[in-house]
DNA sequence: TCAAATACGCCTTTTTCAGGCGTATATGGT
DNA sequence: ACCATATACGCCTGAAAAAGGCGTATTTGA
């Protein structure tokens, strides 16, 4: 409902470490937590549900896995934050929208709105692919900061 | 040290509030919580730390208050933001940049530098100005949508 | 039949947020 | 001089959210 939170990070680990493999490789929670030195309950959770939306596929029992089935290039930081965390929000604007009972006296329904479209903007035209690809450029570009 | 919180929603509406007087007109903290509905304590504080940060200039004693010394068009989302939270950030990035003894291990730790970065520009191009001073045009913007 | 994997609900602990209280200080009015 | 009304600010507590561990069911290959 508001931040990216670790939950978010965990699947941006669990999905780079993905986007390494070969096409169609399974890559277990057990070995995703492992390797990002994340906690195993919650990567699971963050890859059954990238799996319930169908960036991942999951395969059960003995020898199952997760396999990359989206190309990542494609998906917004925005698609994977809100089946994540519900919904991403700059602010809460605790009056809520609809049914407020403070909408006179409250003179910053509308900024809050502005705000909260305008970010949903920014993370809509983030996608994982640029996040997760570019690395070295990116490290250039921090040095250089 | 994240999201935009209730903090944040105080200190706009207080600043929206105190646009509308007459240049150097002094306005309470009292008179802004019973405006805006905010508590008051809350409400103080921000205030206090909008005019330790020259946003505001504050007058001690009776018939006291705030003034905004500042044009809003010159402050950005992102130095309010700092002001109140000390510091937005899209994600923690819990391995802590500097000395992160994960650093091996973590494949992401650029990735959410670059979306940290991202969100800070994003933040610093949003003027307190435009946020507060068009209700009409975001509201039509709003009914459109 | 078992081992290893996903799927998922429940629970507790930890952390963060929110905000009230008390008190010091400043200042104008009476 | 005194008091009412401001700002300034540290401390403390209760509420809410985040984090994540535990137990268990289900699937599937060996």
């Amino acid at each position: 409902m508001n931040r990216l939170n670790r939950k978010v990070e965990y699947a941006l680990m669990a999905l780079k470490l993905m986007a390494q493999k070969r096409p169609g490789e399974l890559t277990t929670a057990k070995e995703i937590a492992e390797t990002t030195g994340s906690p195993f309950d919650a990567t699971a959770r963050v890859l059954q549900k990238m799996a319930q939306h169908k960036i991942l596929r999951s395969e059960h029992g003995a020898h199952g896995g997760y396999v990359l089935v989206r190309d990542l290039s494609g998906v917004s930081l925005l698609e994977l934050s809100q089946l994540i965390l519900g919904a991403v929000k700059a602010a809460k604007c605790l009056q809520n929208m609809g049914d407020c009972e403070l909408k006179d006296r409250c003179n910053i329904h509308s900024p809050i709105s502005i705000l909260n479209r305008k970010q949903e903007d920014f993370y809509k035209n983030i996608t994982l692919g640029e996040l997760l690809m570019e690395r070295d450029r990116a490290r250039t570009r921090e040095v250089q900061a």
